[in-house]
DNA sequence: TACCTCACG
DNA sequence: ACGTACGTGAGGTAG
């Protein structure tokens, strides 16, 4: 159900005028400042109590209405409106369009037509409308869906009137008989004539006793003696009253409903007027509106009509103007895909000259020159195929993919897109002869328009962009660069040892499972067939329920495990999946990923991807290769080092996430656990279950760690009640000893959830921002997802961003040492070392000085690290 | 293409 | 009443 509020903008800037007239409120330019600070304060407060779908302001135009033409004495004797009301009106006018809410004024008609209007045609099924106004007149409006708004007197809430209220309120039976009732008892503010001696009640009681003014003079004799001689009086001009005192409500509208849709983005114009009006105290209700603004990509600069023409130069002008500007753009177009395709082409510009190359030699210079800092989208991937012509692209990288990822990780980075946002420029259009042709040898003019407007897009987003863009990603992408050209070195022949085995092992269990479900056919990677084996067919778990759209059994390992008991098949197919995962996802796959070149496997750091900060790995994901089970293991024996007499050494951070989490707390029991090198687990289960470290059980150590998880991913009964195995009574009140024992964290928890709900993002300790437009989400569920996030991402994100920058220590290190060891992978909290046996004392000092060192917290950071022939002996 | 399942931190 | 722990990538089936 939506809900529009529309506000009836003279009333409220009277109620203001009054409010403020003894005590009225003077700026530091001696300016009084009442009626605007009262009537925007109101305007946001109401936003924030009633969150409004749609809002509009109406305000009555300047010079007469209709009104005025069918009776020319109407609000004849209304005194002079207060000079500080008519100087506030056109600066109000301003301050609401910049909130991004429609103002509406009409010639001719006045603010109550406009309104009644919109009320009439807007409130229905989807939509409940409130006319904010403390104008009785507007009761003849009220109906099922529309409803008066009554401000309350000094800070006294809001009434709400509807049918039931209003005709509770008059004795009447319908809104619309208001219009008799305001009739017969005239308007002395707008002298409307009305029945003279008949005031509000005794119209009131007549119209609940007649129904109608008509009907009233249809029993005139009924009346006392006095009042049929009033309304005999009155009788000739009642019909004009009558039509003075009804509110339009068939004008057509100024405004879609669309237009009156609230963002909860104000234009940015909005904080020069605050500053100017000196609102300091309203500041705060900008915070979300700013956040929203970048989180939804939009406002961010006055559309500039710039063109972005190009022209097509020669390599040296180019050059040139790039020199002069001390910045370039570029475009590397490369033959098939893949680390090591060769270079097809490159673009490059400069302000709008812009020229194609196939021949690079004459540019090296100017890629490979520091001073001239580089623009493009996913410079690495640039830099690979600049690499296979032999050129380093050095000097600052400003990528506009990473630095819009910086700004705001969760939304698209595509150049078209932040090319549209951020420039106002169009990329498709032109061309839309799809020149996807592989025998098409000119780039189409968009890739050229591309080029162009790499820097100035790339200039936009720097204007914006936080510190750590350039301490933290931009030197990580050059060291990812790196990486990923070095590969790691997979041994096939441990792989296909192994693979031969489970071949054999996965054919026995396909045999014997089928035979017990007595289905020749069954395919067991099917879910589907498999739930109807299970569930349909031996029928191991009456209760279970088919899910989801499409009407499934569950099949995954937990609801599979709840049932194991019940029958041996249930094992074989378990057995069957975690066979068949290692084949087709570790084992099949990887042949095909050993590059010819240089029989290394070079996987894809993505950079710019995951909504915490994190790194992910793809093509192949090296980040989840198996290390849980014995038999997965088995895959890190092929992971070896690129010289036979090489090491592999590992390092990673032990519990990084529960000692930042520890750090944000400032949690004095965690922080002491942590400075005192304990097990934190068991510290965890002595606090929360009230014993001696000493007698702490497994159990209750496992128990202890599963809640310090839980805790970090915002945490549930539900959730933790099905990962421990217990009812959810007991996880609720294992959650409730965890905050009574640690009660710095559940500060932390509403802490980090407020501060979401406030600004709209939460951030990490570098100011790596998450926006989770969902926290004030009416859903529930919806909602509840995006505090767990607010809670979550800072510590994840946070642990992200330390081991980038250890990455990036390490990397100078190794350089400055000149080490020919090479740091190989990043999984998380881990990275992976293919190192010289004479290099590894002095490597692994090097690398845990550097990755517990990047930074000082309350907690100190320890690295394990350690090393063996393979990954799997180097852990 | 959508969904399920499962590998990792 | 409902859906439920954070972040990923990839392979399989089925529509």
């Amino acid at each position: 159900m939506d809900r529009l509020f529309l506000i009836d903008g003279h009333a409220l800037v009277f109620k203001m005028y009054y409010a403020f007239l003894r005590r009225p409120m003077i700026n530091s330019k001696g300016a009084d400042m009442s009626i605007l600070y009262g009537f925007t304060k109101y305007l946001l407060e109401l936003i924030e109590k009633e969150k409004p779908t749609h809002l509009a302001v109406a305000f009555d135009p300047p010079g007469g209405t209709f009104r005025n033409k069918m009776y020319p004495a109407y609000k004849g004797t209304r005194p002079p409106t207060p000079q500080l009301v008519i100087d506030a009106l056109e600066p109000l006018t301003e301050l609401v369009q910049n909130l991004n809410i429609p103002v509406l004024m009409v010639p001719g008609f006045e603010a109550d037509d406009v309104l009644g209007s919109v009320t009439v045609q807007h409130a229905g099924e989807s939509m409940d409308v409130f006319m904010v106004t403390p104008d009785k007149d507007y009761g003849q409006l009220i109906g099922p869906h529309a409803f008066q708004y009554k401000p309350g007197k000094s800070g006294a809430d809001a009434e709400i009137w509807g049918i039931p209220e209003l005709c509770a309120k008059w004795g009447i039976s319908k809104p619309s008989q208001i219009i008799d009732m305001l009739a017969i008892c005239g308007d002395t503010a707008d002298n409307v004539p009305g029945v003279k001696g008949v005031g509000e009640v005794g119209a009131a009681k007549l119209i609940a006793r007649y129904g109608t003014l008509e009907n009233i003079y249809g029993h005139i004799g009924e009346l006392p003696p006095k009042q049929q001689a009033l309304f005999l009086e009155a009788q000739p001009h009642m019909a004009l009253s009558k039509a003075l005192v009804t509110i339009k409500t068939d004008m057509s509208l100024p405004v879609t409903l669309d237009d009156m849709r609230y963002t909860g983005v104000f234009r940015p114009r909005i904080r020069e007027l605050f500053d100017f009006y000196e609102f300091q105290s309203l500041k705060k209700y900008l915070r979300f509106s700013d956040a929203k603004a970048l989180q939804d990509d939009i406002c961010h600069a006055e559309r500039s009509e710039e063109s972005f023409s190009v022209k097509e130069a020669s390599a040296r002008e180019v050059v040139a103007a790039a020199r002069a500007a001390g910045t370039i753009g570029l475009i590397t177009e490369a033959w098939g895909t893949g680390i090591f395709a060769p270079l097809k082409r490159l673009i490059l510009a400069s302000g709008s000259k812009v020229c194609t190359l196939e021949d690079v030699s004459t540019v090296r210079e100017i890629l490979e020159d520091a001073a001239i800092a580089k623009y493009g989208a996913d410079l690495k991937g640039q830099a690979h195929t600049l690499a296979q012509a032999g050129i380093r692209l050095q000097g600052p990288w400003y990528d506009v993919k990473l630095m819009h990822y910086v700004l705001n990780p969760e939304r698209s980075h595509e150049i078209g897109a932040l090319a549209k946002t951020y420039l106002g420029v169009s990329l498709e259009e032109e061309t839309a002869e799809s020149t996807g042709s592989l025998f098409d040898e000119n780039p189409e003019p968009s890739r050229l328009k591309e080029s162009a407007i790499l820097v100035p897009l790339g200039e936009k987003l720097q204007e914006q962009l936080p510190p750590f863009y350039d301490s933290m990603e931009e030197p990580l992408a050059k060291v990812l660069t790196r990486m990923e050209r070095d590969g790691v070195k997979v041994d096939l022949g441990v792989i296909r040892h192994f693979a031969d085995g489970l071949r054999t092992e996965l054919s026995e269990r396909e045999i014997r499972i089928r035979e017990m479900a007595g289905e020749p056919m069954l395919n067991i990677s099917s879910p589907k067939q498999v739930g109807d084996v299970l569930f349909e067919k031996l029928r191991l778990d009456p209760k279970a329920k088919k899910s989801g759209a499409k009407g499934q059994y569950s099949t995954d390992e937990a609801t599979l495990l709840a049932i194991a008991d019940r029958h041996p098949i249930v094992d074989e197919i378990l057995e069957f999946r975690a066979v068949k995962k290692l084949l087709s996802t570790y084992i099949e796959p990887f042949p095909t990923y050993i590059s010819e070149v240089d029989g290394r496997v070079h996987t894809t750091f993505n950079q710019a991807l995951t909504a915490t900060g994190r790194l992910s790995s793809s093509n192949p994901n090296l980040q989840n290769i198996p290390i849980r089970t014995e038999r997965g293991k088995e895959i890190r024996k092929a992971f070896v080092p690129g010289t036979p007499e090489g090491v592999i050494v590992s390092a990673d951070y032990s519990q990084i996430e529960l000692r930042i989490m520890a750090h944000l707390s400032g949690d004095e029991h965690l922080t002491q656990a942590f400075r005192e090198g304990v097990d934190v687990h068991a510290a965890t289960a002595a606090k929360i279950f009230g014993i001696p470290v000493s007698e702490v059980s497994r159990e209750q150590r496992g128990m202890a760690k599963t809640a310090n998880f839980g805790i970090m991913y915002g945490i549930s009964s539900f959730g933790l009640a099905q990962r421990l195995h217990m009812p959810r009574g007991a996880a609720k009140r294992l959650i409730e000893d965890y905050f009574a024992s640690f009660p710095s964290i559940r500060s932390f928890i509403d802490g980090s959830i407020a501060f979401a709900k406030e600004n709209g993002y939460v951030q990490t300790l570098f100011g790596r921002r998450r926006y989770l437009p969902d926290i004030n989400a009416h859903n529930a569920t919806v909602r509840a997802l995006a505090e767990r996030n607010a809670v979550n991402a800072p510590i994840q994100g946070t642990s992200a961003d330390i081991i980038k920058l250890a990455m990036i220590g390490v990397a100078r290190r190794l350089e400055e040492a000149g080490l020919k060891s090479r740091m190989v992978l990043q999984i998380h909290d881990e990275l992976v070392f293919d190192a010289l046996p004479e290099e590894v004392p002095t490597l692994k000092a090097l690398v845990t000085e550097v990755m517990e060192h990047v930074i000082e917290l309350s907690v100190p950071l320890t690295v394990e690290c350690s090393s063996g022939s393979n990954w799997l002996e180097a852990h």
